[in-house]
DNA sequence: CGACACTATTTTCCGGAGAAAGTATCTGTC
DNA sequence: GACAGATACTTTCTCCGGAAAATAGTGTCG
């Protein structure tokens, strides 16, 4: 039986291990990336548990979120739904037939650009939507839990730190390696 | 165009926008969680680049690393590698097979139990994973440059609370490391 | 010993996502 | 105004992973 102290979570015993087998490699990299990757991989099928209940596969919520969250600006670009969703336009069209076959969701041609498609939801969306999304922020919630508010705020602040390095690379050269 | 300040985040944004929907609503998690989701969801397929290029698909470098760092302690049950890697015993059966197809690594039976299954890698599979390791650290500390050292230090620290929280639900010991 | 429950792994089936080809529409150029 | 190329989305093809059934092996209890 390998004992192992409380504070050492399953990314620390990795790096150690690699620290053994490779000891001119500098794991530091891996106590975030690692740590984040699996917290996400973690947290994902927690929060699937409540979509899944409502109906909805995977990467639906995503939609309905971003048409709820566009709402007072009117119907959503199908290309700029993929973009705010991070997925290819392909996936985007899918989830969407999805939601539309499930009448949550409508989609129109833009009238000024034959190739636009418009997305909206609909009333009964909206509806699920808004009752998912206080749900949702309540799983979220509670899984933070562990966490003070400080350092909820902390890392909210580091990770937008990170997110922004990533999703402006402009503002950094990091063509490297 | 919309002018954004370069302090505001996607996630931050997104924030914004349901307090405008729903007003009551406390989204306070999404600046932790959502903005978690998007940086992995943003470097997952920087860090795929080097291991396609390898010929490895998606999964297959989790399995050639966690069977390096077990390589002092020899072959790796098969189901303690599905644990590790946070995925079915099913996806963890066919990531061997595709490694053990490319020559990178061997499975055994289990001489003690029939039902084991043991997996090592192969000479030519431990020189991939250390030259895959090296570039792989590399990316990743790329990835991270855009925040300092003691920045790191903290985000890795918090989320290893974090971790820790998740992975064991039942110890309540927040005891500092 | 033999039936049964349990465990470790593999196999089968299916759904979701990416890549790239396909379709419709728009824009610029002559 | 027609054509080439760009753009917005959709479709097709294929791969990967989860869920659960199937397979194989172990342990136990009478």
């Amino acid at each position: 039986m390998t004992y192992r102290p409380a504070s050492t979570d399953a990314v620390a015993r990795m790096s150690q291990q690699w620290r053994q087998v490779l000891p001119g490699l500098d794991t530091q990299p891996l106590l975030v990336l690692g740590r984040l990757q699996r917290v996400v991989a973690r947290t994902d099928p927690l929060l699937r548990l409540k979509f899944a209940a409502a109906g909805l596969g995977p990467g639906e919520f995503d939609v309905l979120a971003a048409l709820r969250r566009e709402d007072p600006a009117g119907p959503v670009p199908a290309g700029e739904l993929a973009e705010t969703m991070l997925v290819t336009a392909g996936a985007a069209t899918k989830r969407a037939d999805r939601l539309i076959a499930a009448g949550l969701v409508t989609r129109e041609r833009s009238g000024t650009d034959g190739r636009g498609r418009y997305l909206a939801l609909t009333g009964r969306g909206r509806e699920l939507t808004d009752r998912l999304m206080t749900a949702h922020m309540d799983t979220e919630a509670s899984i933070l839990s562990g966490l003070g508010q400080s350092e909820q705020d902390q890392l909210a602040h580091l990770l937008s730190r990170l997110l922004n390095h990533l999703e402006e690379p402009s503002d950094h050269e990091t063509t490297g390696d």
